[in-house]
DNA sequence: TTTGATAAGTGGTACGACCACTAGACTCAA
DNA sequence: TTGAGTCTAGTGGTCGTACCACTTATCAAA
């Protein structure tokens, strides 16, 4: 067997292999794929080395590994990568700028889905709305219908791109966001505008559904921006994690610690 | 029963740590990681599993891996992650779709560099506009400068996020466009546009940027729309890559060995 | 027929070994 | 002393193997 090295590392191989196989629409979403240790004997290559493809494809949320039962192509909504988040914090994106390219995504998607959007998924979003409303004294639920009615709107938009990229923002906000969602206020308000924009979209306005969703961005900002302000005066216990990893100073320390 | 559920898994342990390290400010773009054996005897599990998590991290583009010398964190510029062209490929993105992203992001972006770009920004967009006019018949060549142009534009603009996401919708796109560029045409009218938009950022005009840049996308819109048709029109050999990794029909039979 | 135990197949983790590469220390000749 | 070459740890890359945990389907007993 000759070796190939023109083709990268053989673990990249996978990658590039699964790729192909989805591009050349041979595999589907919802497909399940061959076992780990059939991919290796097909592909001429170690099950350790085909373990780490999958694994990397499945934290880009591309497939989803079922132990014991097999590993099968992501069906459902694309990834929430934690990608946005990992960069977030490794080249200190600011809370503003998160806000600030989510006000430039959904804002377009609130105007495309003033356009476009279906009869489901206006029922989607109104359902959303309602459930909202409901939720208005349970911060914790009330984020989560929040989110979806977003979602509703990405999706009523017909770019599932750009309604990726607002997931992936909206998940590396959403981080920060369960810090203070406790003590969350005007989630009255917040109801209202997503009553507001829903309207819009629903008449086929897109001028109105933009400036909607901008007003409506523009409020939950302002909130986050006070409640995080509130929760610096709260005391706060940082939590190392437990493990004991530090990088810094213990370049030639052993610490035989195990678990348990 | 109780299964540890809550932790996770061992190798999503590894990238929960180094995401840990990351935000707490323990590690910053360009450190070394400690070797992986040292990070196995650290975290209290085996080689294997941190190897895997680094090799996510790694695909994500957080960190880097040099053979022989180290790991060590991404410093340059926010991954051009693949993630993007595999839900592109898994989801059916249309080309319309990503060009549709690519204009509301560059578009806000262009109008953010106008506000924002300092002269230091102002003078790489310079650079790479001329560089852009002095390989206006080398289609490969000039396709670099155009991206480089447009970079210099997402930096300018101030928004690493916004930034960053137009990078991956670009690289996705770069995957097609090397496709046909061979073939490509107007570059005169693309170098000249760039200078157009360049102006409108040094004049500190984000309206006139904007237009400018949206002027600019759909032209290009419209030369990768007929080129792509041209290419449909020449013979194109698909290759299968060679491996003969083939998933659909042997689901459930055993096909024989392959390599000897 | 129903139900429980069993077996086979799957992904998850681990260990150890070896290879390929890099960089620094070392040797030795000029 | 100096320079070039060699050598040697140390690193990431791959592999084979073994075992565990889980799921599913089968089969036997009630």
């Amino acid at each position: 067997m000759f070796k190939r090295l023109g083709e990268g590392v053989t673990t990249d191989q996978v990658v590039k292999q699964i790729r192909e196989l989805i591009e050349s629409g041979e595999l589907r979403p919802g497909d399940r794929l061959p076992s780990e240790r059939t991919l290796a004997d097909r592909l001429g290559i170690s099950r350790p080395s085909v373990r780490t493809g999958l694994r990397i494809l499945s934290a880009m949320g591309v497939l989803q590994s079922r132990h014991g039962s097999g590993t099968f192509m992501s069906s459902g909504p694309p990834a929430e990568s934690q990608l946005l988040r990992l960069l977030a914090a490794l080249h200190g994106f600011s809370p503003d700028a998160m806000f600030e390219a989510r006000h430039i995504l959904e804002v377009s998607l609130a105007g495309l889905a003033a356009e476009r959007a279906t009869d489901e998924h206006l029922a989607m979003m109104a359902e959303a709305v309602a459930d909202a409303y409901a939720s208005v004294d349970d911060p914790k639920a009330y984020l989560v219908y929040d989110m979806q009615f977003h979602r509703a709107v990405a999706l009523a938009s017909g770019n599932p791109i750009v309604a990726t990229l607002m997931d992936m923002v909206t998940a590396a906000l959403y981080e920060m966001k369960v810090q203070v969602i406790e003590h969350a206020t005007h989630m009255e308000d917040s109801a209202a505008m997503h009553r507001k924009i829903y309207q819009a979209i629903r008449a086929r306005k897109p001028d109105a559904a933009r400036e909607a969703m901008r007003n409506h961005l523009d409020a939950a900002q302002r909130d986050f921006a006070s409640e995080e302000a509130a929760e610096k005066n709260r005391s706060r216990t940082d939590n190392n994690g437990g493990s004991g990893l530090h990088v810094k100073e213990g370049a030639g320390k052993k610490l035989p610690k195990k678990n348990s």
